[in-house]
DNA sequence: AAGCCAGTTAACAATTTGATAATATAGATT
DNA sequence: AATCTATATTATCAAATTGTTAACTGGCTT
């Protein structure tokens, strides 16, 4: 189970901050709320929140004021900020992503579309490396939770080591893998196989294939560039 | 020097194409323009963006069909999608959230926060990037990651050594680095080689490349100069 | 037991790379 | 201009690296 995602939302609207704080707990986050600027720095600092959505106008320090704040504050560099306006003019717009807002958002606004902006935003700063189990390139499709390898719609089977060679090739394309990295990866550090294995397994996979998805770089080791 | 980021804008109204490009080669963009869904992809495949912008009504393909595209293909998990449309319906504007784009902004927009919106997502974007040891100067570009040099856009094979080599010279442009010292990194302390040698592959890199970007100092040494 | 398959290895071929030697050239010095 | 020195160029050969094929092994199925 993951540790839910945080949000602070500060705004000096009551009804605002209920009817929002409603829809994102639905979705699943946890809520915190500030009604003023002041709070929201204090409970920022409490509660260490993934997100935090600024009114602009509010009492004791404006948005502008507590994103400037929290810009200045390293601890908060990972701490998604969203603005909230009712006034849509240009120059206010432009200054919020400027002090270091990730998203400016004028109201009215309906909470469905603020939680998928939000989510938008979160589904970028996930390192979502490595999470994606099906590497598509072009017409290729390599799917890890099914050992399946498909060109151009047609499935071709490859073995286990093939796959997980070239697997791991795909998973960061251009990027040269050495010997070492690929044995360490697919054979794990305590198997001693010889050099010409990774050759043959490599030789495999074009046969099959029919294509040269796999580069050589002599004296270096290997890319999956396709 | 830096690489410029490229984006690649869709729409297919010509004046709106005309005015956002302008305005982002001001900011510094490389940009790059298509006219339908069809050819932005053509384009995306080309031109490997770091951001499309894309108006949602086009011919040929709309803007969903070429952002759900490419969020199918691995090669785009990086590239950030700004989706532009006339119309403001909430349901268009979570679809393209839904889909995987980035932002989704509605026109009338002002050149200048569209900047500061991509100029914000990309401040968000960077630190996942900025581990590739790639060395870029005018058009040159040498990915020690990739082992890849490529001159113009075009790639350029090297063998190890003279990579090797060039990545030493050009990590600190202008500087002179003696004989010795290139003897040292690039070949390693307990390998002895003739004089002759740096002589041949500096030759061979000038050759390859087809560009004088090693200069000769009489005497001393070489450096990198482009 | 026979057959099959993935994985590995050995042996050899093919290819690329690197180093050297021989020679040419350029630039400086006398 | 003759000379000297450092570098450029070229060809050649040796060494390193990878590609290819076939054979071997052990586990599994029939």
């Amino acid at each position: 189970m993951e540790a839910p995602i945080k949000i602070l939302i500060a705004d000096d609207e009551a009804d605002i901050l209920e009817i929002i704080s409603f829809h994102l707990i639905k979705a699943g986050f946890e809520v915190h709320t500030a009604k003023d600027g002041s709070e929201a720095i204090e409970k920022a600092n409490t509660y260490a929140p993934d997100c935090i959505i600024l009114d602009i106008m509010m009492p004791k320090r404006t948005g502008f004021e507590v994103c400037e704040y929290l810009r200045s504050n390293t601890q908060f560099d990972k701490t998604l900020i969203v603005l909230l306006t009712a006034l849509n003019d240009e120059a206010s717009h432009i200054k919020g992503l400027e002090l270091g807002g990730d998203d400016f958002i004028t109201k009215p606004i309906s909470p469905k579309v603020l939680i998928s902006r939000i989510s938008a935003l979160f589904r970028r700063l996930q390192p979502s490396v490595g999470q994606n189990k099906v590497i598509n390139c072009n017409d290729l499709s390599i799917d890890l939770t099914q050992y399946k390898t498909t060109l151009k719609g047609v499935n071709y089977v490859l073995a286990k080591k093939e796959f997980e060679l070239l697997y791991l090739l795909a998973a960061q394309p251009g990027r040269v893998f050495l010997r070492g990295e690929i044995l360490s990866q697919v054979w794990g550090n305590d198997v001693i196989v010889g050099d010409r294995t990774i050759d043959v397994h490599i030789r495999k996979i074009r046969a099959k294939l029919g294509i040269d998805c796999i580069t050589t770089v002599k004296g270096v080791g290997y890319k999956f560039d396709y």
